[in-house]
DNA sequence: GACGAAATAGGACAACTGTCCTACGATTCG
DNA sequence: CGAATCGTAGGACAGTTGTCCTATTTCGTC
């Protein structure tokens, strides 16, 4: 096989497992079962675990980056488009049941450790927070703009813990619910406080 | 030095360790340095790394059931209880701008090593949901006590995951003016949706 | 088909993990 | 004072971890 497509094969794999079972608790082994490979290879690929992960994260960003270009093509208004946003709490609604955020639960994962890829895992809700941001200045809520893109993260945060604390799908649907109608309450009115 | 006294020094220090660098990371070997004790002596006192989490977890559950029936007396209203509990993030802000929520992050960790101990932690969220429901339904809201409380759980977890991974304080005390401006507007009107 | 490079397999290595045993020191009580 | 119990220290043990080395296989190219 080309190398290229282990080492995707691989980052894959991780990226899964990383999600699934949390960094730390993931083994070589775990992983290179999961690809079928042998545990020895990986140096070929990765000299350290710290490579793998940092992979990983390059892999989510680039996926990120991609997901909001699509909103930003998909959705009319910026209203939409923020809807997209609050929607990915349904579409993944099964996995978080399970697993919670797949970026939440790194970053706070990585703050614990000490680890140094933390703030690159952060980078991930940094582009969240900025495209929010600018949605909501596209809103005409250009005072408060980043203060409303930080509090719709954090809910949705929140949503995703407890849902895969209680494993409740139907209490998303329900914020979610409510989540839609904040928004719609952010759109018209100029400031609400 | 007494039985019990060195006992609940093991699972004061492991109740730290686990916060602050989780429950897989902290080795015997960090509690045993953190408590001056041989590692080999802790066979006396647990015979397993969970029994150490379980009786972390038993303690957490004693202090939690203490901190509410003090909010129960200290406020003379539901709403006042309630903000006792909105409170904590203020009071906590130095800790969760490192760690996040010792709850949350406990039980998202649990969860995601497949750990038979997550029922236990889980326990905790239930106390403050079940606790928090009934102030609600003493303010009234009989309907949707439940969903309130695990609202306001949501958002005070959401707040905690964001406040620790742009370790931003200001942002906790932004949410919780907002969060209670919210608590006010559940006060007098008798169901908003 | 032959050769050189790319890719893989298998295992060595030291460090660390949780678990568990045994011997030593301290404390208490007859 | 002496003995029995309580508490501790140190280390053995097997298993796992990330890292790294060295053969061997596979593949593209001439």
């Amino acid at each position: 096989m080309t190398m290229t497509a282990t080492r995707d094969q691989i980052v894959d794999a991780a990226d899964q497992l990383f999600y699934q079972h949390g960094y730390e608790h993931t083994s070589f082994k775990h992983i290179a079962e999961k690809v079928n490979i042998s545990r020895g290879n990986f140096y070929y690929h990765f000299k350290t675990k710290d490579d793998i992960l940092t992979a990983v994260i390059q892999r989510r960003l680039a996926n990120t980056r991609r997901m909001l270009a699509q909103w930003e093509a998909k959705g009319a208004t910026p209203e939409e488009r923020i809807r997209c946003f609050i929607n990915i709490l349904i579409r993944n609604q099964a996995k978080i049941k399970l697993y919670g955020c797949p970026v939440g639960t790194l970053v706070t994962e990585l703050a614990k450790l000490g680890h140094g890829a933390q703030s690159d895992a952060n980078e991930l809700f940094t582009l969240f927070r900025d495209w929010l941001r600018q949605q909501f200045q596209q809103l005409g809520r250009d005072k408060n703009a980043d203060d409303l893109a930080m509090h719709l993260l954090a809910r949705s945060q929140g949503v995703a813990t407890l849902a895969s604390a209680f494993r409740d799908e139907a209490f998303i649907h329900q914020e979610v619910q409510q989540l839609y109608d904040w928004l719609a309450c952010q759109t018209g009115a100029p400031a609400a406080r």
